[in-house]
DNA sequence: ACCTGAACACCGTTCAAGT
DNA sequence: ACCTGAACACCGTTCAAGT
C-alpha cells in the first residue's frame, strides 16, 4: 500500500497521491483504505517514513568509518547519498515538510549522523548545533523541522527516555546532556532563534574566508 | 484580494485558502474571481509575490552599509529581517516550495544579497555560490529553487538581458559573467549538484574547524 | 476481520447568462 | 467591463451494510 502510494506520487506528484486513484491501483477498488487507515494524514505520515526509511536502508549499507577516522568525509558520503534518493522522489520534500510529526525513520538517520560525529570528535552540545546547521542539507527539506517527543505523549518520561536509549543512543545522549545542562529545558525543545542564527553564521564566516583568501 | 489571501492563509494555513472561501471573505460572494485570475495557481504566484514583496519592503528599510563596510554584518541583518516576516506568515516556505516559476519579487530579493557582496569585495562567481549555500536561510524555503529566465520566454535575450539589468542590476551582471566563463552553459542554469556539494562542505568544514577549536 | 456502495460536504473550474 | 448561478468532475470522509 505504502509502495503503491509513492508509485503514485513519483508518476505525478503529491497531489496526484489521491485515496481514490490509491485505491484503484491496488485493484482493490473503493475505500477500503479507510480500514488500514485513520485518514490520509495517517497515510501521508506512513509514506514519509516509507520513504526516510528508503534513506536509512542505502545509508545503512555505507561502511563506517575506522575507529576516530574522517568524519567529514563519512557524514559527506551520507549526505549526498540521502539527496540521491531524493532526487528520486522530488515530492518528498514537501511532504516531509508538512508532516507535524517526525517520522521515527528521521531520528533514525540523524542518530547515526549524531555517531559519526561523537566518533569524530564532537561534544553533544556541538554536534547539536550541527545538526541544526546542516538542516535543510541534511535531509532535502528545511523549516524549523518538529516538535520532538512526539511519538511518546507518556508521562512516564523516564521510560520513554530509555526506550529511546535503545533505539536512539546517540539522540538519547544529546538529549541528556541538554536536560542535565538546563534542567528547565523542555525535552527537546530547541531555540530555533539560536540554531537559526548559528547555521547562517556558519556559512556567512565561510563565504567571507573564501573571499578573503582570493 | 491578495491582502485578503494572506488574511485567510495566517488565519488557517493554506489549506484553509479556497477560492470559494476567498471571494465570500471579500464580500463579492461566488467565482468572480475568476474575471481577475486565470486559475488558482496564478492567484497562488500572486500571493507568493506579495508575501516576497512584504520582506524586500522591510529590508528595503534597512540602511547600506557605507561603501565597503561590513558586508556579512548587512547580510545578517537582511536575513534575519526576512526571517521574522516568514515567521509571521508560516505557510509562506511551503507555498513558495511549489511555485514553478520564481516570483519577481525573489530576484530582487537576491539581486540585494547580490550587492552587498559584490561591495563587499566578493567576485561574481563566489557570490553566485554563496546565495546557493545561503539556500533556504536566506528565504526560508529549500531546494534547488527555481528555473530562471522565466518571466521572459522571449527569444531576443539581448532584450531580455537589457531589461534585467534595468530592474536588478547585480543579478544580470552575474549572469554575464556566467554566459562569459561559460558560453555553453544555458542562460541561468545551474549545476545543482555541484552547488549542494559547495553548500555542504562550507557547513562541514565550518563544523570541523568548531571542534577542533575546543 | 475485511471490504463495499451510497451519500455528504467541499473542492476547482466551465460556461452561458446577466448587468 | 464586471459579476452571477447552475452544473460538472473530483476530493476526503462517514456509515450502514455486506461477506
Amino acid at each position: 500500500m505504502l509502495r503503491a502510494a509513492v508509485s503514485l506520487a513519483d508518476e505525478g506528484g503529491l497531489k496526484s497521491l489521491t485515496m481514490r486513484r490509491l485505491a484503484e491501483s491496488l485493484d482493490a477498488e473503493a475505500m477500503s483504505l479507510y480500514y488500514h487507515v485513520a485518514n490520509k494524514e495517517e497515510l501521508l505520515d506512513g509514506v514519509a517514513e516509507f520513504v526516510v526509511q528508503e534513506i536509512n536502508d542505502v545509508v545503512d549499507r555505507i561502511d563506517l568509518p575506522s575507529a576516530g577516522a574522517d568524519w567529514k568525509k563519512a557524514a559527506r558520503q551520507r549526505i549526498l547519498a540521502a539527496r540521491e534518493v531524493l532526487l528520486r522522489h522530488p515530492w518528498a520534500p514537501e511532504l516531509l515538510q508538512t508532516r507535524t510529526t517526525a517520522p521515527v525513520a528521521v531520528a533514525k538517520y540523524f542518530d547515526g549522523l549524531l555517531r559519526l560525529m561523537r566518533d569524530g570528535g564532537f561534544s553533544y552540545d556541538l554536534a547539536h548545533h550541527g545538526l541544526h546547521a546542516l538542516g535543510s542539507r541534511a535531509l532535502g527539506f528545511s523549516q524549523e523541522l518538529f516538535n520532538p517527543g512526539d511519538d511518546a505523549n507518556s508521562d512516564d518520561s523516564a521510560a520513554m527516555m530509555e526506550n529511546m536509549a535503545g533505539q536512539f543512543p546517540y539522540l538519547a545522549g544529546m538529549l541528556m546532556e541538554i536536560v542535565h545542562d538546563d534542567p528547565d529545558s523542555t525535552l527537546g525543545w530547541c531555540d530555533d532563534q539560536t540554531e537559526f542564527e548559528f547555521g547562517l553564521d556558519i556559512v556567512l564566516d565561510g563565504l567571507d574566508r573564501l573571499r578573503s583568501e582570493r
